[in-house]
DNA sequence: CCGCTCCTAGATAGATCGTTCTAGCGAGTA
DNA sequence: TACTCGCTAGAACGATCTATCTAGGAGCGG
């Protein structure tokens, strides 16, 4: 079928993506990982490497989003939901030895200065990841500028312990980072239901 | 001189890999901007680009050391700084155009599947950085651990804040970021004088 | 059968990549 | 002057880059 072959596009380039981030990532690379030939690529993609980089990316941002609901819902609570959310990504960035961080993060630091196409395309999935994880903290009965910190301090956190942590092939940074992030929203829960704290 | 010609590479090189990362810096592109011909790059770096490029990484994460003392020590006090640190960090992106946020962040993320001489050039920066800032939390009376932890959860959100900065042109990450790891600082601090706390 | 469309297929172009090559300059020394 | 050494200087190489090109297969309405 047709779309199979875009979709494999998107696919194989977001995963290389990930890993090599988007100069190091070749066209050719990207046909020859989806076993399909380089005319479906500008066929499919006119725009070239940067259309396809664009959609490879926000698919990934789309599909690292579905994390928040499969980790979130079963989780006690929402400190607990917090922890969680930091040791799966050590869990699976040691299992790929390091590789598996965030699908999105060496791209949006390589190209905001090169492509304002694909600096777009990063923006908009920061921001819908923010949109997805503030619900689960206004529910909680945090207000929104408290939930809106809290979810934008735990994205950070995340993709800064990511940088250091394929650096320094340890966790550390991970766990550290998720530990910080669990009782900053402890204590914004805290002060919810004893808002007289200074 | 000769030196000259050797500091004006690692320099230039410093400030391209900052920006633009390591796969998409040409030494093409470095030898213009040093003023430098071909031959001097490798007769100075006979490890070509990558032997340059960790040269690079090493002064900017020497550079950047340099800011600690220089924002740490006039402030009143620890949280203070940490503060300072964050929002100095947000003025300077900002001044910037979004270009020039960490040094070595980009370079870190994109290499570390790829070239474990950079991906080590990076880690002992991340550890210098962590062993530079040990001592101001410690001079507190922050035990080891925590003030390792401190230490590292600051460096791990400001690394991320830059990330969702530079993606969305905005400074609020950096300013959230800031006040998350002021905020456990002071917590941090609280603990130590009460150590009753749950 | 034709004619049209969507997509596959990969050869090819032209630019740029990192690196190596030889040539030569200028200062120091005998 | 003759020779060496540290460095400059950039032409040239083969590989690889992104993108364009032409050609053809598969399905469909007529």
């Amino acid at each position: 079928m047709a779309t199979d072959t875009k979709d494999r596009f998107i696919d194989v380039s977001a995963d290389l993506l990930r890993r090599q981030g988007y100069a190091s990532t070749g066209v050719q690379q990207i046909v020859h990982a989806a076993k399909a030939p380089l005319g479906s690529l500008y066929h499919h993609f006119p725009g070239g490497k940067e259309e396809l980089g664009a959609a490879a990316i926000r698919r990934s941002g789309a599909l690292y989003e579905l994390l928040i609901p499969e980790i979130f819902d079963p989780a006690p609570d929402l400190v607990s939901a917090v922890r969680l959310f930091f040791e799966g990504a050590a869990a699976h960035l040691e299992e790929s030895e390091y590789q598996d961080a965030c699908p999105i993060a060496t791209v949006a630091l390589e190209v905001s200065s090169t492509s304002d196409t694909m600096r777009e395309a990063c923006a908009d999935v920061f921001n819908s990841w923010i949109a997805a994880g503030l619900p689960r903290f206004t529910a909680e009965g945090l207000d929104e500028a408290t939930s809106r910190e809290l979810v934008i301090g735990m994205i950070a956190a995340l993709e800064g312990a990511f940088v250091l942590a394929r650096a320094t092939q340890t966790t550390e940074a991970l766990h550290v980072a998720g530990e910080l992030c669990a009782q900053a929203t402890e204590r914004a829960l805290d002060a919810r239901s004893a808002p007289a704290g200074g």
